[in-house]
DNA sequence: CTGTCATTCAACAATTCTATTGAATGACGA
DNA sequence: TCGTCATTCAATAGAATTGTTGAATGACAG
């Protein structure tokens, strides 16, 4: 290692930091930590990729001290180390958004075909759950919603959702949310449910920036 | 290239940002474009690099959208593409500040040797400023100074701050800035200023904190 | 103590990134 | 049109990153 003086060590140090976030399935990593902390092997099924890879890439961001590993009895927990990592998501996702030509053609050729229209923010979403105008449902898997969800929402898990629009008695409008603002399910769902009939819009992200809005999340027991 | 699912290929989007943040020297550059928008070669000399790195640097942060290029007769000028992009620098910046030890250890060994005060907020400046309580000097190189500066600010080049102080009639704190929170040269300024008797602070953050923040900001004319 | 199992480590080839060099491009002024 | 000059491209070698494999580690249960 060369001689560096302190600005290039800086510069260095939170060059590690970006390196870390510099590869899709860390991001996606990211992104299913925020929803609660994990173990090696749970992580790996859910991305489903082998354990040793997520073990490796669970490691570079322990490195760069984006994620932080807590060992419980024969598993390590794996959880992100600070809220500051989901602003540097969201800060790196938003100059995405807004410079790079193909994510807008992504977008437009995948989700706006499945949501043509406006989400709904969490300020609206407040006020119409506080006047009983809409039912929320978190179409994410049953684990993800037992960690931590949006008080009054109702789990249906993706797969489950066309059973269960059928099945309940909607009379009201329906939002759906899921992992982040371009988390998939929720646009599936929505599409799901436009198809049958129901009138469905999407949250306009997920759990983590609503928890990180500072807003209540309730548990299961 | 495999096929990817949109979702796949968002977190590919993504990570080609989060990549290009992913070098010192391109952060380095970064931070030095968000003083003003820069030839290729006003760009290299400032780092003292070879035109043809700097050039394929900047091509990369091209690409991932961080900077943009406008031609100007024989010169290319790049400057930072939007502000987002310094927000996801300070996003980064942020996660390391707090996760990283070395970052720590780094300000601790070399900064706080020349800095035990609490900076100055933005805030508290433009009350002192108001109060015309303070002098407040930007010792960045003077073309940076040009390109912006904060309003009532003197430009004394670090180079030429001991002339200055002794030379100026200096009953005031005097309070310096540059170009970032960690830039070394407000450091390094107010450690010559006490170490001369003066009463001197630094700023919390540097010259493109201040614009983003919207607050005014004077040009050379 | 021993077996089991979650996790990590070590080593490898394949790929990508990096810095350097020198040549090519393209705009300006004469 | 021609020379000059800022910038980019192309090619190279060297370095770092990636995914895979299988073995090593370390904690728990019996």
């Amino acid at each position: 290692m060369s001689i560096r003086n302190p600005k290039q060590a800086l510069y260095e140090q939170f060059s590690i930091v970006a390196k870390a976030l510099g590869h899709p399935l860390r991001l996606e990593m990211i992104e299913h930590l925020a929803q609660g902390g994990r173990s090696v092997e749970a992580l790996a099924a859910k991305l489903s990729q082998p354990v040793a890879n997520i073990s490796q890439h669970l490691q570079a961001l322990r490195r760069a001290g984006i994620v932080s590993a807590e060992r419980d009895g024969k598993f390590v927990h794996y959880s992100l180390a600070d809220d500051s990592v989901l602003s540097a998501f969201a800060a790196v996702r938003g100059v995405a958004e807004r410079q790079l030509a193909e994510v807008d053609r992504i977008v437009r050729g995948y989700f706006d075909a499945r949501d043509d229209m406006r989400p709904v923010t969490r300020d609206e979403l407040q006020t119409l759950m506080r006047d009983g105008l809409v039912t929320l449902i978190d179409v994410r898997p049953k684990d993800e919603f037992a960690l931590g969800h949006v008080p009054g929402a109702i789990n249906v898990p993706l797969g489950k959702v066309r059973a269960w629009s059928t099945d309940a008695a909607i009379g009201r409008e329906i939002v759906a949310y899921c992992r982040g603002p371009w988390c998939v399910m929720s646009f599936e769902a929505v599409a799901a449910l436009r198809a049958l009939g129901h009138s469905a819009r999407r949250l306009e992200d997920g759990m983590p920036e609503w928890k990180a809005a500072g807003l209540p999340v309730a548990v299961v027991a």
